[in-house]
DNA sequence: TAAATTTGCAACCTATTAGTTTCATAAAAA
DNA sequence: TTTTTATGAAACTAATAGGTTGCAAATTTA
């Protein structure tokens, strides 16, 4: 089977959408269809997929599964976002930076 | 042509890989490709995808076109994680909270 | 001017994705 | 026990993704 990762995992509309409703409380695949315009295998799919690379974890209650979000791979996303932050951050200072030099050279 | 967005942007590996490549230092299609397994045309195409979704701007000079990561663009990504963050967070703070009680009781 | 270089675009091919329907299994309810 | 409910998995299909080759246009160099 594909080797996934949390980027391809994100990418489908969907899944993000999941992922948002498991954020803060635990859901069966059944209750997680009911949101979508589409069956509940599409959706049981797509609960595989996030399980797949760890974005979710899983507790069994007799016949019925709750899914809930593992924050813990979504910060390999924000590891992985890190490296810019830095960048976009020191961009922000440049400006800053000009901005107080025009302030200044106004008065 | 279909709209794309940044979460489909970079699931793949070799976008990502120009996301990197062209965040400090604009770079030509030609200088890019250089850099992977694959034809020039390939590269372009991935190249066309990340313009697509404005994650990169270009600067044309004579027959050369630079490329260069936009991170305006990059902090959409940032704001969606935003929402998890908290989440990882307060759990974070609320372990915190446990391992001070634990060690209240021993005392 | 002629040749070489840089680039984007179109046509094509194959693998993957995201949905469907159908089915099997296990647990709960009647 | 029989029926209903919750779930996952398999087989199938249409659309999309990601690569290729071939080409045309524009700029630079010889």
């Amino acid at each position: 089977m594909m080797r996934r990762d949390i980027f391809q995992a994100i990418a489908d509309p969907t899944r993000r959408a999941i992922i948002t409703l498991i954020a803060l409380n635990a859901m069966t695949p059944n209750a997680l269809a009911n949101h979508f315009d589409m069956t509940r295998q599409a959706v049981s799919k797509h609960i595989r997929i996030l399980t797949e690379c760890q974005l979710v974890k899983q507790e069994q209650a007799g016949r019925e599964i709750y899914y809930k979000l593992d924050t813990n791979k979504m910060k390999e996303l924000d590891k992985w976002l890190e490296q810019f932050r830095k960048i976009w951050e020191s961009r922000f200072n440049q400006l800053d930076h000009v901005l107080a030099t025009i302030k200044k050279q106004k008065k």
